[in-house]
DNA sequence: GATGAATGAGACTTCATTCAT
DNA sequence: TATGAATGAAGTCTCATTCAT
């Protein structure tokens, strides 16, 4: 096996296991076993556990910035670009339903609450969001609220409406996913 | 101490800890500790760990559907019942932050998971909203989506929001927080 | 058994274990076992495994302060008070061979690297030897050399000796006592 | 790199983390990190760990001894050749801390007990010291005493000051070297 | 020959739960 | 009834040693 693959079959393992049992149901071992290497090993890749849960939290936060930057054009309304946005979100984490509850386990845990901040702040994808919002304003045309609660009207229903998803309370169907952000939007615009 | 104040002061202490410090930053000796009691008498209020708080959320969400329903009217217009129902929702979690972190910790656990269904199907408090939608729909003020979507639409930015407020990332006051739920209203309105 | 006879076992084991095998050989596992109790027991009694063999240590020391005070007569000649001193400390040492291997252990470890300078301070008995090594060279009895070097010429032969006799390199009697300590003070005295 | 410059590499990186941490800081891993070569070379040199350490122990050993001959005239009077070797070792023991350090974990460890009877039975410089107190005890200038016990008078002392000038309790000056000799010749005098 | 990634036994410590007092 | 000492399973991490490259 490839140096670095080892390395993906450990955070593979990781994902899977903290998304389907939490943090508790994932302790070394089992993630070693899962990846198919010694529990030592583990420690070749990663210094402590800790950095082995925030890396693989870095590796998916990116992918998901990459993913949701595809086919993003800058210069559209903002309207559109909001749709393109949320929609391009929503259709990766409902795709990807293990990565969406890693997220979640992580964000509420104590790994994650350092970086609740971040995505205030507007890091990663977060700033496209924010530049909509900011330009809306200018122009009156979406509402003069503060960044934090119009990202909460943003980001509340769409992670909401994936977990119920992933749970199999519904079934988002893509006419279904295009109704849900324009309603997100009707909640932000003016 | 009387038999029934005692277990109110385990389920206190557990909210404090658990809300303060998660699940991994509450075992039982502190608890008790705290409740000022032998660790082995909690074992005479509760079976187990995890009865104590599952019955430590059960409380706190009838406590919560009382609250809400507090000057509720049934038979005023369905976006009046709206803005009713969710300005007291988050002026209650954003006055009781130990009690909006226990139940974030709580739905994010392995205890949380079998519950979650309940809310979709509309016990408690989530009955009322489930007649505003149905009304709402047959009268066509609100957008006809799968219930689901509209509970993620009511919810997600709700418990965001609620979140940041804790977290310190904003400060809801009252104008805000109408100008907040009436955000809301206009994503789930026709 | 008694609350603090459980403690004492586990003091006990440790110092049987560390004596005959080193801080190697004394896993807490093993010092349970041979304590008679479960390895989680340990921890309700020290906090952790170095405070336990620190705490061995303090008793042992203090142990043997008492011992090597007992008779000792502060206005008797100087002589007879480093003889008194010097004999009751061997004796001691050699009657218990555990205490003199476990200090041995201890002072060579980073456990015991933090109370070396408390020797030479003069923490303990040193005190007393500290008196008779002032005495004695305002007295111009015992050499003008510094403190430290006293405590050397000393402790050195001492415990060197205590240690042959241990290992059975040599039978310490009564008259071979009495021999070594006055060659000690040979080697002090003007 | 020549073979036997490389085995050289190894056992001064094992003495200096040895001398400098303990056993416990000298992981294969950190010895073979600071000696320039990958961990599993030093299998290649020495068969494992315990072997590593010995033969260390065994190259000092005969360094020293080396050391201490220099010089050494068999055929001056005894307190002479008593003070020469005495001064000699002194010296070498403070001028190379590390190796002193060394020898004093070894000697305090499972892997140095067995080391310990050499001494007595008089390999190595001991045999020296043996001779002259044998001399010594046939000529009455030296005490009649066991072997085992001039050895701790002459010893003893020396290593306890070696040990207090390397921990920087006192600065051993050649004045102060001569003295200190004196005094333990005093001790084994008659 | 040399390397260093891989291993897994074993160390310390925590904690839910029991039970004698 | 109430207590809290006792337990031991389970968790994280280290490290001597091996072996494929």
């Amino acid at each position: 096996m490839a140096i670095s693959a080892k390395r993906q079959e450990i955070l593979h393992a990781a994902l899977e296991l903290i998304a389907e049992h939490g943090f508790h149901g994932a302790p070394i071992a089992s993630i070693a076993e899962r990846a198919g290497v010694g529990a030592g090993s583990i420690y070749r890749y990663f210094k402590n556990k800790d950095i082995l849960i925030t890396e693989l939290f870095m590796e998916l936060h990116n992918k998901i910035c990459a993913e949701v930057l595809e086919g993003y054009e800058i210069d559209k309304p903002l309207r559109q670009r909001f749709l393109h946005l949320s929609t391009s979100l929503l259709r990766y984490l409902i795709a990807n339903p293990m990565v969406f509850r890693y997220l979640e386990q992580f964000h509420n845990s104590p790994y994650g609450t350092a970086y609740r901040r971040d995505r205030i702040l507007g890091k990663g994808e977060g700033d496209l969001y924010r530049m909509i919002f900011e330009e809306g304003a200018a122009q009156q045309v979406t509402k003069n609220l503060p960044l934090v609660v119009l990202f909460a009207l943003t980001f509340g229903p769409l992670l909401a409406v994936a977990r119920d998803h992933i749970l199999g309370f519904i079934e988002l169907d893509e006419p279904l996913i295009t109704q849900f952000t324009q309603a997100c939007w009707d909640g932000i615009k003016m």
